[in-house]
DNA sequence: GTCACGAATGACAACGTTGTCAATTTGCGA
DNA sequence: TCGCAAATTGACAACGTTGTCATTCGTGAC
């Protein structure tokens, strides 16, 4: 004999399963006395409702899926943890769908997630939450959903968002490397297919225009948010006439492969070389010298999402909102080195 | 109108609900031609079978859950997707279940998760997965499970599980620190919650007593797992009046606290300390110098893991399976400096 | 004591699927 | 052509829950 039913609960309190059932979901019409047995016989059995039954049933949903394609673990667990929170809290369940941001059919697999699992609604994180083809598809399909995007304002568009200011922190890391006395400050990109790259970037530009200082684009490379990209790009960099002095890179680990590659050409962070990352993951807390970074916090924004999907499947008034992240300074910037 | 449901598949392709379940169900006994049918009406009206409904009604459960309490992203991640693979090919749902592994209900808790969302097992992983009192309170509750550990050799307890030969591991790394001539090897502690831990330090300490290097309490300190850990740690050791010639963290993270504490203390790792790690997180890879550690293959043991569980649950002979992970050697190690 | 009325409770159907078992059809030998 | 077993198909109930609506109960006014 498996758990207990609703209908051992009513057994035992000599109710009626509907009673049973108003006492769960406090739907009131019942009298506190009987109430009460109810409840020490939900108890004294163990009883606890089944979700699938109650879904089935009920045509609403209890879980909501989590989707994304990042190769980030720190970002993902975040991420996770989270969507986790806020569905614990409302009482729901939280599936999680890493997926490949590139696959054909990607609407079509998403759409009977929902189904299948009798999804409430989808949190999309970057880079699914940036293609607006496949917001419409899903919208098409009648799933209710809420992205992570980076954008420097309320995007307005129709599909409600948390947003995160990536432009805005990176104006202010390239402004603090500016201030330092930096002019010659290099910048290695993310990767293309997530739109926090070019708002990265256009922060990066921006401020070395309001403070009058030339861009060169020699000193800004490609990439692809790697340890790799970050290498290469800084030998690259270092190995020029006019090598710079700092280096921004798109994320922590692309300033992880500057770091690396600067010991490698005997010099010293951060005083032969400032270097800046973006994230404040652990890697820019346990590099030596530890990284100048931008802090995101990637946990708030995805409880905050998650927390926006469940009121807009609710029917409740949904408000999109941003999130700023911080600078965080620390050991791998320093004023240039004077010159001789 | 919502999804396409079994009913309207059936309608469309006039047959009855059932002829539509065992087409669906490959259960046999319908005629090709039928079969046809059936199948063009599920493609045109797009149906997927509704997940809960189905196991409601065939008390069979098509999800199982993920247990862990473990801080390391990079872990998690692996585990996560090594299950994910075994669950998508055997048309599983997986949900996810971070807990506290030191929390009172423990035992409770997972029940009540796998009886509300159905779940057909678990999928334990350290250290949920060596407490004997919860495996046993789960039995009684009469829940599959299927365990990820840290031991030399098949328990052969009853419980099944997939195994990691966490102490070979260490023991070849040690092996390796005492054959490159070190004498004097510091050894740091991981978490004591996790088995993995004294594991690791038996295969340190079996190493050293076959190549008869004694051993010295003062090399070795304990901790838990994290960065701080290795670095007041290495601190300690490279204080000593006798200082080690190489230090063995019980992680990667250790071990990249080691590094900063050699870089803070003016050494130049490997030619003045080897420092080896355990694990092989990308920490390993992108540290300066990159770091000899022991790799695991954590998803493919959480795959394994799972297709465990799944033919468990199916009712299948259950073999344990040992995993042994592999030696891999990079810059942070080197023979130690000739005395002068 | 009776009546009316709202509060409390229960009977029953339904959600979308599969298990059971009976009904129908098919194929094949006589 | 008929009979019969095997193959195919369908009717109906059931899984555990909630929605709908009817019924019963308690209470206060007359």
């Amino acid at each position: 004999m498996g758990p207990a039913t609703i209908r051992d609960v009513a057994k035992q309190a000599r109710v009626s399963l509907k009673t049973v059932s108003r006492v769960i979901n406090r739907e009131g019409s019942v009298r506190e006395q009987t109430r009460e047995r109810v409840l020490r016989a939900i108890e004294q059995l163990d009883y606890r409702p089944d979700l699938s039954a109650r879904s089935l049933r009920s045509a609403k949903a209890y879980a909501i899926g989590l989707v994304y394609d990042n190769p980030n673990p720190y970002y993902i667990i975040a991420v996770q943890q989270g969507a986790l929170a806020a569905c614990r809290e409302m009482g729901f369940g939280l599936q999680i769908h890493p997926c490949n941001s590139r696959g054909p059919r990607l609407a079509e697999e998403l759409r009977d997630l929902t189904h299948r699992s009798r999804l409430a609604g989808l949190v999309l994180a970057p880079p699914m939450s940036e293609r607006m083809a496949l917001l419409r598809e899903l919208t098409a399909y009648n799933i209710p959903l809420v992205r992570i995007i980076s954008a420097a304002e309320d995007p307005h568009d129709g599909f409600p968002c948390v947003f995160v200011d990536d432009r805005d922190a990176a104006y202010a890391i390239t402004a603090y490397l500016i201030q330092l006395g930096h002019v010659r400050i290099g910048f290695l990109w993310g990767g293309k297919q997530h739109r926090s790259s070019p708002e990265r970037y256009k922060g990066y530009e921006k401020a070395m225009q309001d403070y009058g200082v030339p861009l060169d684009e020699e000193l800004i490379l490609e990439g692809d948010f790697s340890f790799d990209d970050g290498f290469r790009g800084a030998r690259r960099l270092l190995g020029l006439p006019e090598p710079p002095t700092a280096i921004f890179g798109s994320n922590d680990e692309i300033a992880a492969g500057v770091l690396a590659a600067a010991r490698a050409a005997g010099l010293h962070v951060p005083y032969d070389l400032s270097v800046a990352g973006f994230e404040d993951s652990p890697f820019s807390r346990h590099s030596w010298p530890s990284l100048t970074t931008s802090r995101q916090r990637t946990e708030l924004i995805a409880e905050h999402a998650t927390r926006l999907l469940i009121a807009q499947i609710h029917g409740g008034d949904v408000e999109n909102e941003g999130f700023s992240p911080e600078l965080v300074v620390r050991g791998s910037t320093a004023p240039p080195r004077p010159k001789q």
